[in-house]
DNA sequence: ATCGTTGCAAAACTTTTGCAGTCTG
DNA sequence: CAGACTGCAAAAGTTTTGCAACGAT
């Protein structure tokens, strides 16, 4: 362990614990480490925030002019198999991506004037799992709450 | 009125209010009541369910064999226009509709074993609603919560 | 008669796949 | 040096659009 020393909890050693993770993840099932997937694995947890898909392309292209937008792709897909990212769909035909960072839960808010997305968490969450499990036998992996409405910003407008 | 004496919440009143409620939504913008749009609207309301836009077109086109999955589109997005239905997306690839059926809120439990889609309900919503309108100063419209986990059939297996 | 609507086909869009060449372990 | 990976292009799949013929008001 490098980073003894730091908070356990700083921005910088999530980010390498991620990394780390996703080494580890392809090292395991005889996957390579590549300067492709380094790349994107950076540029990613940079922008420390959910993503679209061809976003990260253009930003990714704009530094590095022959990344296919297939192998972004499919990168996205092994972070999100490892474990270090979240895969979100908000319905308007953009699939996102998110760093998955531990005790960070958070929701979503979509503002149906200006279309801006906003993190929010909340704790009425954990009760309402509870009360799934016990109403209908069903085991709950994860739970996504959209809210969709008008931001504080749109409303003053 | 020509069903004064029915239920007020029967199922057959809902559906005729839908059905009013989109005439009146057509008439009010200049647009036409067409043969198309009631047969589509007959079988969406008859499914009573979410339901994915290339199984509505199966079903329909079972019986009208030359309905064009173009109007199917654009029908069920005036449906959404009018208020009467409403379009989910489960990331899966495929858009789904239900019809909306006031004072049946739902949410949708998806099983990752066997792609199940159940509906359930729950009280613990309104409360988490007041309270992002206090934190956030956000005017929640619409809240969506889907929960992914293993149906409790799944599980015994 | 006007103008919205339909059905077909083609286009648009995001995402996936096939493949020859390249690079990692 | 075997086999995974990349980048390109093409394919796949859903949804949208253009357009001539049709139909509702």
């Amino acid at each position: 362990m490098l980073n003894e020393g730091l908070p356990p909890g700083s921005e910088v050693d999530l980010k390498n614990g991620m990394k780390e993770t996703f080494q580890q993840y392809l090292s395991e099932r005889g996957l390579k480490s590549t300067l492709q997937r380094n790349i994107i694995l950076d540029t990613f947890l940079h922008i420390d925030r959910h993503v679209r898909v061809d976003d990260l392309c253009l930003i990714l292209r704009a530094e590095h002019r022959n990344m296919g937008h297939a192998t972004v792709y499919r990168t996205l897909k092994l972070f999100v198999e490892s474990g270090i990212a979240r895969e979100l769909r908000f319905g308007d035909g953009f699939t996102r991506y998110e760093p998955v960072t531990e005790g960070k839960q958070h929701d979503h808010l979509v503002c149906n004037v200006c279309d801006n997305i906003t993190e929010f968490k909340t704790g009425a969450i954990e009760q309402l799992k509870d009360e799934i499990v016990r109403s209908h036998g069903f085991q709950v992996d994860t739970l996504k709450l959209e809210l969709r409405g008008v931001c504080r910003q749109c409303i003053r407008q």
